[in-house]
DNA sequence: GGAATATGTGAAATATACTTTACATTATGT
DNA sequence: ACATAATGTAAAGTATATTTCACATATTCC
């Protein structure tokens, strides 16, 4: 699978380590990590939480068109 | 939790059943059911699939602005 | 270079998404 | 009214998301 940049961008951009986010949307340090590595497939009520939390939208973090490599 | 409204107007509006959906998905058809009733919370890589079914993104079908009820 | 902080990862346990089977209810057409 | 298709739902099983505990590597900063 394929790492989610984006996330990790926008979370990096907002000054915020893996860490803070988990806490802030509730969840373990290591679930944040490994849905940015791609290892797994969140649920979409996490995915919506880690969006509000960093001010996106499911688009914005999850969206992939068609032809994405 | 709230229905999905907006999941089973789409599929309509194309022309689909419950069924049709979740075999173009490859799920089944309950599954199908609980989303669009609200009874569980799919995976991001499903609703996907679905979406991508269904001619919409993510935010289409998946997004609640904070102030939903 | 060493201390502290952030990230990657692994294995075992728990919660829950999703399947299978099965039946009941609601709509649709004739 | 009857047949048929579509939807709702329930219980038991399987797959997998998420936790907890633990440690190793990278990064940063003094």
């Amino acid at each position: 699978m394929g790492k989610n940049l984006k996330m990790k961008s926008v979370r990096v951009h907002k000054d915020m380590t893996q860490a803070d986010l988990a806490a802030r949307v509730g969840v373990t340090r290591q679930t944040i990590n490994a849905i940015e590595n791609g290892d797994y497939n969140p649920t979409i009520n996490l995915c919506i939480d880690i969006c509000r939390t960093l001010d996106v939208t499911l688009d914005d973090l999850f969206w992939k068109e068609e032809n994405d490599e």
